[in-house]
DNA sequence: CCGACGTTTGAACGGCCGGTCAAGCCCGAG
DNA sequence: CTCGGGCTTGACCGGCCGTTCAAACGTCGG
């Protein structure tokens, strides 16, 4: 049946996408190696090369897949709540490291961390980045533009203080990230929701 | 003379760090190769391996050694200026990569990058990199105090505001030096001085 | 039951690169 | 001038790993 075949190959290729997201995600990019990949998936290592071109491609498709596919999650999530400062919160809250008890959800974190140092010297990898953190930037704007048309924030800049917020989530996850003594999950949420209600304007 | 020979052999051994930092820089820690590091340094690969342990302890070193030079270099230029406004505003310059004339100075930046992916799997380059964190949160802490022990600044927490900046400027830098289309030197430059005369609480 | 084709395997190849080493070089001491 | 010991070289080794490939497998259509 050629309607089974398609959906057959889609899902080798996925659960391939995915043993390489957890793989890298352990070992670290520059560890990973495509026997590493094909154990994760279940698969012989002459596998991965029929469905991906070379190991370069493959490890690159994954990594922007898993941080498109972190991002369609979160989004779901943080349609669904009323108010603008509900899903500001939960914003937050699935940006910090280890503050939500991971229900088996692996950390895009080191992942994006790998994304930062490939785009430096891949083109391509630069192009997906840009589009990925656009996207971060833009919800995250989004969220303030919708508090501020439904009267629950006043209105200043959204696209200015979305780049500030973005940011400063980054740079407290890497340190969270790197299990930094003075900065624990807890103290990370604080600072952001704190940042989030002086720059926003609103009470926490 | 057996005074001559220690600091010659000092000196190699810091040309060969130079040289890898240099490289790593241009070509990314994990396309780094031995020879790539001798060439740079005009020498033998072999030699590189005279100096040092393994290929893994160079990179090690050179990475904690650029950055803490950097951080050397940048406190020293700093301490010169008379004022805790001052102080910030040109360590906020310093710190967004391409907006000073930079002389000949390697962007620290990337190796920085290098550093976190790297620390995430190794527990000594961990160990250096919450160091060099902390050290770079304290130095703007401590301009903070001083500005406001001179009555400069009014007294807010310091260390809270330091670890907020500190971490503004870590992602706001990542997306600039990606040559994110949104986000160029001069923006990052005014959103961070923004920021800090708001949560220190001055005046631009 | 057969043939065909997409899928899967794992052995084998080949290049690359970290690390070793024996041999020379340089320079100062005696 | 000669000796000695660090410093430097570059050829070489060995293993690792990305990639290739011929063979086998399984399934579906006829």
């Amino acid at each position: 049946m050629s309607a089974v075949r398609p959906r057959a190959t889609k899902d080798r290729h996925q659960e391939i996408l995915d043993a390489a997201a957890r793989v890298i995600t352990e070992r670290g990019l520059a560890e990973t190696r495509i026997s590493d990949v094909a154990d994760a998936a279940g698969v012989s290592p002459g596998l991965i090369l029929y469905y991906f071109d070379s190991k370069d491609r493959l490890l690159a498709e994954a990594l922007t897949y898993a941080n498109d596919d972190f991002f369609v999650r979160m989004s779901r999530e943080i349609r669904r709540l009323p108010t603008a400062k509900e899903q500001l919160h939960r914003l937050i809250d699935l940006s910090v490291p280890g503050y939500l008890p991971e229900d088996s959800k692996l950390d895009e974190w080191p992942l994006w961390m790998e994304v930062w140092v490939r785009a430096l010297r891949d083109p391509r990898m630069a192009k997906d980045r840009e589009i990925l953190d656009q996207r971060w930037r833009q919800s995250i704007a989004d969220i303030i533009r919708a508090g501020q048309a439904a009267g629950e924030f006043p209105a200043r800049d959204a696209d200015e203080i979305a780049l500030r917020l973005g940011s400063l989530i980054d740079g407290l996850a890497i340190q969270v990230i790197m299990n930094d003594s003075q900065v624990s999950p807890e103290r990370m949420q604080r600072a952001c929701m704190e940042v989030a209600a002086q720059e926003i304007g609103f009470e926490l």
